[in-house]
DNA sequence: AGAGTGTCTTGACTTGTATCAAAATAGCAG
DNA sequence: CTGCTATTTTGATACAAGTCAAGACACTCT
């Protein structure tokens, strides 16, 4: 479970990285060129198949970088919205609140995700963006992606998908929401998380979780209580380790059972 | 309030319309000019201040229209996407099925507002889209979309809104599936209805469903039995009157604060 | 090391919604 | 008009998750 804690990095089988990103606490911003041509997260957060001239452009896309402490907001609910984010380092939750305080975490973020596409509509945010750990943010002013979109029309067409992408994530919580027990909701979290953690090439079965039991069961709809009697249930049920925040998946198949009732019929 | 009312409306106050969209039943094709220069319904669905010049290359996006039968659909999980749809006339839902059966709707769309924004990613479409009544969209394939914003640029802006907008609206049913009871989830839901109706033209205070109670509950992630006793418990209350799909709102405000419990500290 | 705080677990009990079932009503086809 | 089917309402009961409360654990700061 060792080098979970520093989650960050792609996939090394698929390009071995000489110089892996340094842990997020003490960083040097010195040594990190600023360049997407050199980003190691660059194929999740930027289209496939560029050319190097058109690289290059790209990377006039990123304004500057951000670093976000722990706790606190890269932007909140009623920010004038002018950039879309790319997660570099790092780990985000949105959320959104109702007047009378309820409130809904609407997402977790991970390195090479976007935030920031709620704020396109009213050129405002309607969301909070809070790092859930030391975070480290491209920033890249919305102008110049439309501008740079009318140019390099694959850039059009991966700003389109990353919205739709959001767009058809949405709908799955929905389901997970309006239809799912609280077993089927945990499980299908957690799936979820080894899934999008695993293509940055973390382990398909160990995971530490950057959010407290409130957070996910805000997220799950469900009551803190109730996200920690669920994991209780599995790890009695022997599908999974659980050391505070470290997770260990011993049965997949019966997570994914659990979330997909075989219909043997 | 509550953002579920993310709604697309055009300010009501601002223009009114004198014509409202007709009603939905016995529509003579002939008789409407295909044109969105012509259209009623282009505030809500085309940007605003585009040059004649543009108007008219704005009408060839529209390849053709299509008519869609209530009960059938526009296009179904899997299918093949290409075209964006523009509903001119009518009232559809989409909804997505998991595996093992279980189905949620994941929107209710009216005249003006556009379907097919899921499909962009992976090319596929992830959801249905079924007709609720006799219905008739503008198809606009997507490559022409793309296409044409590059040239008119307050286009490509408006398709970001429109994409965006969807999020923000998604966000604000994940807040209603999420954390709130039956009777706000209902109360929101009709708020959110007559909201959008009311920004068509029609009355703030009286509405006809389209939708099956089944449907409804499916939305809002309740039983159809559930659904019903709240409607019930609503007419008790005086909030509303309810014959089977016809409702009036006799108390706006109580919706409201059921919605919106007032937090007097 | 020890106090303090935030987080997590577990238990006992309550409650909102689901489930099952039956009857009422509306819409449609013959 | 008349029976058929889909939809809706209402009731009785069951159950999953919420609530309240206490204690355990873990991390931080002096």
């Amino acid at each position: 479970m060792s080098n979970l804690a520093a989650n960050r990095s792609v996939n090394p089988q698929r390009h071995a990285m000489p110089h892996p990103v340094p842990p997020i606490v003490a960083l040097d911003s010195r040594a990190i060129k600023v360049a997407c041509a050199n980003c190691n997260l660059r194929e999740l957060c930027m289209p496939l198949g560029l050319s190097p001239a058109e690289l290059d452009r790209i990377d006039d896309m990123v304004e500057t970088r951000r670093r976000i402490k722990r706790g606190t907001a890269l932007f909140r609910d009623g920010d004038r919205f002018t950039s879309l984010y790319a997660i570099r380092i790092g780990f985000f939750k949105t959320c959104i609140a109702s007047e009378d305080g309820r409130d809904q975490v609407t997402g977790f973020q991970m390195a090479g995700e976007v935030v920031g596409l709620d704020g396109i509509v009213n050129e405002r945010h309607t969301c909070d963006a809070v790092a859930l750990e030391d975070s480290e943010v491209c920033v890249m002013p919305f102008d110049r992606i439309e501008e740079l979109s009318l140019q390099i029309h694959s850039l059009q067409r991966h700003v389109h998908k990353i919205m739709s992408r959001e767009i058809v994530r949405e709908h799955g919580v929905m389901l997970l929401l309006g239809s799912m027990r609280a077993d089927e909701r945990l499980a299908a979290f957690l799936l979820n998380l080894v899934q999008r953690l695993h293509a940055r090439g973390f382990s398909q079965t160990e995971l530490v979780l950057r959010m407290t039991r409130e957070e996910i069961g805000s997220y799950l709809g469900l009551k803190l209580e109730t996200v920690s009697r669920t994991f209780s249930k599995f790890v009695e049920d022997g599908i999974v380790e659980v050391k505070q925040r470290h997770v260990r998946i011993l049965d997949s198949a019966a997570l994914k059972l659990i979330v997909n009732p075989q219909v043997c019929s």
